[in-house]
DNA sequence: ATATTTTATGTTATGTTATAACATAGGTAA
DNA sequence: TTACCTATGTTATAACATAACATAAAATAT
């Protein structure tokens, strides 16, 4: 799943590699997709949990990009491809399977749901989300992580569930930019 | 404001000062109310806000805890206290204003909004929520910042609003519990 | 194989959160 | 006082989410 690309980037007079979180433009897409559905067929598998058609095709909805998708932009998508009517409830449901399952995550700022990038690994969400194409890559840093235990433990607070949403701008939009 | 509260409690066996972001639950809260309303008045005045009777209301009610309070709460208790009807439109305007003045936050994962505790200074939003009394602190711990902004970095990305909400317990229901 | 149970989905209705668009009123400044 | 800008009123609707109960389909026990 090639979701991170390598560049060769100048900053100031040194030459560094960057390496983005979020897919080059360029990248397969439906290889992503391909991808995120095979790792959920295993996933569930082992877990005896059911990946029934619904669940797949709502979990190839939300892989339609990198962008997090609304629950009523995947019912419009499933009601435009099928002749038969879905209702609201049904998208919801087959969601939080998926979301039980560490397949999607939502993106609380948003009220969307992106698919996760490495659905295997425990972890909480760090979430990059940048403003101008509108792209959510995922991150997983220790540094952050640590910090946040850290910083609620010394606020006399157990942390079960931290969600972290950055807002900014991506590289490749950053390079884009005409300013 | 009477926010932080000390307590000196055994850790294993050490004693150790613990911090609690969060207000003692015996605190004056209507002095909280009184301060945040102050504070409000002076800052807008520094700005050439205009503080209007209506968004002093809506300020109040957002204040009435330290929970995270609804729009249509707000749209509740405004109707309910005054014979005239408000329209959410009009709450969401002054929620608006307050949110743009940094005098309340957005709770991302509750749709609700709480008085920010420090609105003089900039800061991005790190909140405690306690699952189990609901009541929200804000922190703000450079180590956190400081992780979030590196791990933006480092991921080619530049990090304008980082969005941080920690779910857990706090200090007090751990007290409490009775387990 | 059939009955029983559990899990998934269908269906209808409604609850909750948020904004668009245009009208009116109330300060502020020329 | 006119003109302008900002705040609020008003109506309608968009966008997001769940409750409650019915049916179907799969897994398991008998």
């Amino acid at each position: 799943m090639a979701l991170l690309s390598d560049d060769l980037r100048l900053q100031g007079s040194r030459l560094t590699l960057i390496e983005s979180a979020f897919p080059e433009p360029t990248h397969d897409h439906d290889q992503c997709v391909e991808e995120a559905v095979a790792v959920a067929v295993r996933i569930c598998r082992e877990r005896g949990s059911r990946f029934t058609e619904l669940r797949r095709q709502v979990l190839e909805f939300i892989w339609t990009s990198h962008e997090p998708v609304g629950a009523y932009d995947i019912l419009d998508m499933m009601n435009a491809e099928k002749s038969t009517r879905v209702a609201p409830m049904t998208i919801y449901r087959a969601i939080d399977f998926l979301m039980a399952n560490g397949l999607v995550h939502r993106i609380a700022s948003r009220n969307a749901y992106v698919g996760c990038s490495h659905p295997d690994s425990r972890h909480s969400g760090q979430f990059l989300i940048c403003r101008e194409c509108g792209r959510v890559a995922e991150i997983e840093e220790d540094v952050i992580s640590n910090a946040l235990r850290d910083g609620a433990k010394r606020a006399g607070f157990d942390a079960v569930s931290p969600m972290i949403e950055i807002e900014g701008r991506c590289l490749d939009c950053r390079d884009n930019a005409h300013d």
